[in-house]
DNA sequence: CGTATTAATGAGAAGGATTATCAATTGCAA
DNA sequence: TTGCAATTGATAATCCTTCTCATTAATACG
């Protein structure tokens, strides 16, 4: 999904194309803009994983977002995309989620208000987003009784497809 | 919270000791009986570690389970702990929770339809249990009517005391 | 526009939680 | 009681994530 920018094949020119891909990295995205608003250093590497999280729409884990950056800009280690995503979450900018398999796997926080949630079908794994007007208040009315605001709401269920069902 | 069951001390009368201990263990518990009742082999280590959820009221991470079961009986070792959770899990015996801080934590799982949630106190890690029968209900028929049977919901919510807060 | 300064990066080591391995042991059925 | 398949203990291996540290790059300042 994510665009492949690739102006020079690796391997020619030497030193030149290395002079060449520091200035070409990728287009600036929302993300990137994000990045700079919170007063973190643009880097490269940041613009670079702005820029594929900007475009999925799904729930990457880092090895899969290793992956897509690695495809628009082959100068990034995994380890960076470790950092970066962390440096998100905290401004921000990522969510982490957690769908069990023992990896985090992070989407791009849409403002405070558009909370979603998660079904997940148990046969296939695959996560359907879904909103919900009516949990929200219910959530919120429930933790406020109890004398708390409410900070995150972690919810996934898990469900399998009832026989006989559509698609 | 968990007895403390040692009929001998370690290291005197060498070979004796280790055959008294084999008739010992730990008294059988609802757990142990479940554990029977889908066929699994309850060996000693299985029913020190049943006892021991028993009598658990909390969401015990393996080490503290770990070291509640080598308080019953030092002859366990924590793989057999995580090999037990794991078969107890499979087979509904177990639940498996995540609240963060990258370790499974467990809980007796209350017969299919007694669900209850976590509020997570942000500032203390603190675990709130909490039923809602009304939530039961909206999640169900928001499964529902994307087609799918609900088999499980993991909802924490995350909440800061409200300023001015009781207690 | 160049330079210093401070932070970010890459590569791999280290860490923590969990699972796998395998010889020795044990529960259970006959 | 005996035999056999399943389980255990000890520890190695694995998986995901964070840390380390020398190198590189982004920003502020002149």
């Amino acid at each position: 999904m994510a665009a492949h920018i690739s102006l020079l094949d690796p391997g020619r020119l030497f030193g030149l194309r290395y002079i060449a891909m520091k200035d070409v990295t990728c287009p600036d995205s929302p993300l990137a803009d994000l990045c700079r608003q919170r007063g973190l250093k643009l880097t490269g590497q940041r613009r670079t994983i702005a820029f594929v999280l900007s475009d999925s729409d799904d729930h990457p884990d880092v090895e899969e977002l290793y992956r897509r950056a690695v495809a628009v800009d082959p100068r990034i280690s995994i380890a960076t995309v470790y950092r970066t995503v962390r440096l998100f979450e905290e401004n921000g900018i990522l969510q982490r989620r957690d769908f069990g398999g023992g990896r985090a796997r992070y989407e791009v926080a849409d403002g405070e208000h558009s909370d979603h949630y998660h079904l997940i079908d148990a046969s296939t794994g695959k996560v359907i987003e879904f909103e919900n007007a009516e949990l929200n208040a219910l959530l919120d009315s429930i933790v406020r009784e109890k004398g708390y605001d409410l900070v995150t709401t972690r919810l996934s269920i898990v469900g399998r497809r009832k026989a006989g069902g559509e698609d």
